[in-house]
Formats: structure tokens, sequence, C-alpha cells
RNA sequence: GGCAAGGUACCCAAGCCUGGUCCAAGGGGCUGGUCUUGAAAACCAGUGUGCUUCCGCACGCGCGGGUUCAAAUCCCGUCCUUGCCA
């Protein structure tokens, strides 16, 4: 949610940011919320003024006797019936600011690249190279089955489709992966947490998720319980209606969970393997950090990222996701694409976002300079992948393939795995 | 899941039975000021959100409804905490 005083005040530096977006629909947003704004502000003192009328009579009656008390009560109860209609009209516009609000986009940074779509993101920089191949690399999916890795026909049978069982090594290659995040993590200075994976509606409207996205997540029918689809979910959540000490910032927490997606909105098919699955699991990095450090707070993040996918010794590049693929909550957005030799192209396998006070206003998590202080504003948020264990497993498996379908386990990860090499089984 | 007690501002805490004098007592903390050799003590003011013509006003006692001229206080629902029971 967008500071409403900003929008008030100076509507068309917050247009113009939003015209990046290149949907027109916001714009009109904004036309909206000015028109209801205005509206909601007339009618609001207009019933406060109603109120304090009301409150100066009913405070009176108690001193008064007979007929003087009767009219008193008449007065009130009048006042009451315009207050009634009033009352009504107010929640009618307070319920279509509230609407808008939650929908209004945040706010780009200057660096973020105009572009239409995901081919308009601009590479950053690259890390790495090709790995070369004197023979034709296999994709994912076919080294899954020549390693009996995943069982993914089974899976259809009684999950249906985007689902698996992962088998064997890969079983243990994906708590590798896991364990090698969280160390890493852990030695960065982050607090590890293992969060809910299911959680109330306020969680995810205060991250951002919903409304809008309603069908990109699971729900527990009749309850208010929803699957998250990413543990920035509960770790955003974590602070909720509170107001942090200055001096904590930055907190740097770090969840794994389980993942769960319903895919709904997917514009990619990647229907075969593992790559776009309805559950996965991820370590992820959240930080609370106060609003001047989080451009800083972002590069930060994204090294760490990087260190990661270093590590395993894969040729990756963090590309800038420009204006129209950027979504509604991140204010700059960094993805890291490794490159998929058995695809022949780079596919992410980090998203790393600064959300600056757009979820903080909507979770309502603030911060005061020091202990017995009134709050002084919102914190900054922000949200990275470490490591989403099927997407590192597909790039582990088309980068570390050899001419014989067997997999080389990068040497990072062998003090996890246990082994170094997977072979085929038959 | 059942029963009991509880949830009041940054913290502690009174008020609730018996509705109005509560623009929520009091204490602590914090911020600013006065005084001062003093970032000690003392004293004064401020310390949630919104609106505002900057005088104020409205809202706010876990959350949502209701009763009433009037609700922190009464009623209903709900969430959470603690304890006991299953």
């Amino acid at each position: 949610m967008l500071d409403p005083k900003l929008l008030r005040e100076n509507p068309d530096f917050v247009k113009e940011n939003l015209a990046k977006r290149q949907n027109d629909e916001y714009l009109q947003m904004v036309d909206e919320f000015l028109e209801v704004d205005d509206r909601w502000r007339k009618l609001i003192k207009q019933v406060e003024e109603l109120r304090k009328k009301r409150n100066q009579y009913a405070k009176q009656i108690s001193k008064l006797k007979g007929d003087e008390k009767k009219q008193s009560v008449q007065k009130v109860q009048e006042i009451k019936q315009q207050l009634e209609r009033l009352e009504k009209d107010l929640v009618d516009a307070e319920t279509k600011r509230q609407w808008l609000l939650d929908r209004i986009p945040n706010l780009l940074h200057e660096t973020v690249p105009f572009g239409e779509s995901d081919e308009d993101n601009v590479p950053i920089r690259f890390w790495g190279e090709k790995p070369e191949f004197s023979f034709e690399p296999k994709d994912h999916h076919e080294l899954l089955e020549i390693n009996d890795l995943a069982d993914i026909e089974r899976a259809r049978k009684v999950s249906g489709a985007r689902f698996y069982y992962l088998k064997n090594e890969a079983t243990l290659l994906e708590l590798a992966l896991v364990q090698y995040a969280l160390n890493i993590l852990k030695e960065e200075g982050f607090n590890l947490f293992t969060p809910p994976t299911l959680v109330r509606e306020r969680a995810l409207y205060g991250t951002g998720f919903l409304p809008t996205g309603k069908e990109d997540i699971y729900k527990i029918e009749g309850e208010d319980l929803n699957l998250i689809g990413t543990s920035e979910v509960a770790l955003g959540a974590f602070h909720m209606d509170e107001t942090l000490l200055e001096e904590q910032l930055p907190l740097n927490y770090c969840g794994i969970s389980s993942c769960f997606r319903t895919e709904a909105s997917a514009t990619t098919k990647d229907d075969k393997g593992i790559f776009r699955v309805h559950e996965f699991k991820k370590v992820e990095m959240f930080k609370f950090v106060h609003p001047e450090k989080s451009w800083d707070e972002q590069e930060e993040m994204i090294r760490i990222a990087e260190k990661v996918f270093q590590g395993l010794g894969l040729h990756y590049r963090v590309v800038n996701i420009c204006t129209g693929d950027i979504g509604a909550v991140a204010a700059r957005k960094y993805d890291i694409e490794v490159w998929m030799p058995g695809q022949g192209r780079y596919r992410e396998v980090v998203s790393c976002s600064n959300c600056t006070d757009y979820q903080a206003r909507r979770l309502n998590v603030k911060y005061r300079e020091k202990e017995g202080m009134p709050p002084k504003g919102f914190v900054h948020t922000l949200n990275s992948t470490a490591i989403a264990t099927t997407r590192a497993i597909v790039a582990i498996l088309e980068n570390y393939q050899q001419p014989d379908g067997s997999i080389l386990i990068p040497e990072k990860l062998q003090k996890y795995t246990g082994f170094d090499k997977i072979s085929p089984k038959h």
C-alpha cells in the first residue's frame, strides 16, 4: 500500500511512476482514489461534527431532569438518525478507498529498466562460464528418468499434474541443498526459522499476495488458513502490528519451508519435469530494515544469493526486472538466472526484491528510535530466494551431466549428500 | 475439544461488580523545556490513529457486532494468552 498522503498531495508524481507499468488501469485508480479520498474527507468531517454534537448533548443529559431531559434525548436521537445515513456513506467511501489502496502497486525505483515483458529484463552481470559439452546435453526431465530420481507418472495418479515423487539420491540432494544454503545464511548472520506453512488471510494480505493473486493460493476449506507459496509470507507477518527498535535493524531472517502454488496464472507451460510444480521446498531470506538502508540491503541480499550459486559452480546472470514484468509489490527486483544447458537458456532460480514500505504498511510494521518513543515510520522489507530445491536440482542435473547420463555432485554439496556422483540405474 | 481466569497506551497497572465526574487514574520509560557546574535531582509539558481553517475535534481499552441519550464498564460472537481437565 502506498502512503495515502503521498497519493493525495503528489498524485502527478505517483502517476508518472505508475505509468511505467504501462497499465492505464493504475492511472485510473489514482484518479478514482483522489475522487473518493476527497469525498471520504468531507464525510469524515461531517460525521465528526455530528458526533461532537451528539456527545455534547449526551454529556448534559445526566444533569437534566423532566422536559429538558426529554428534549435533549430527542435531540440526540435526531442527530443519530442523521449520523446513520452519513456513516453509511462514509463506510462506502472508506471501502472504496481501501479497495483502491489495496490494488495500486508500489512505486518503482528509478533504476528499474523500462520494458514490456520478461524479454526486456536487463542482464546486469554474468558469473562463470557456460559449460561445454562434447555431447548433446539432455534436459533435466530426461536425466531424472535415466537416473531414477523422480516418479512423475505416479505423482500424477496420486496428486495430479505438476507434482512429483523425488527418489533415491534426489531426495538426499534436496536435503543437501537445504542444509548447504542454511549454513551459508547462518554464517552470514541470519536467524533461522522453520515457519508455519498455513497462515491466516491477514498474513497474505499484509505481504501483498491478497486480495490480488487469490487464484494462486491453496485455501483450507471452511477455515481461515491458507498454504503459503513462500515463507516470505510467514516471515513478513512475523512482526505484524509491531513497532521495532531502530537499533535492532536490520533483522535478517531466513525460513525453510515447503511452498505451495496453484500456478493458476502461470504464463509459461513448463509442464515437463519439476521446473514448475505445485509444491517444493525453499530457503528464503527476509529482511526488516531501516527505510534509508533498503537499497544497500538489496545489494547485500543479492550478493548472498549469488554466493549460494557460485558455491554450486553454476553459471548465471543477474537480471534487473523491467517495469512491465516486476509485479505489484516490489520497487526493484533482481532475478538470478542459471544457464540450463538442456534447455539452452537462462532460467530463474532466485528472485530478490526490495518492497520498500509497501508490505510494511499493510503489515503495520513500524520502528521507533528508542524504547519508549513513539513510532517514527514504517520499516522497509526485502525478500530473496536463497535456494528453491526443485529448480536448483534442475540446474545441477543439466550442468553436471556426463556423457553417460550420470551426474556429478558439486564439491560443496558432497559433505551434505554423502556421495559425489549419481549414476544411471539400468 | 471442555472448563476457569485473563487481554487497558512503549512497559507496569487502576477502572469493569454498581454505565455518565475516564478528553482512561497512577507509576516507570522516553522526548522537549525550566533550573543547574551538570545528559544528576526536582518541576513543567508532551509521548496511539485520523481529520483539521493548527483552535481543536473524532476515534481508540484484543477484534467484530448489539443494547443505551451515554459503553473500557452491560449483552452476543470471535481471536489470542495462561492454568486445569480430556
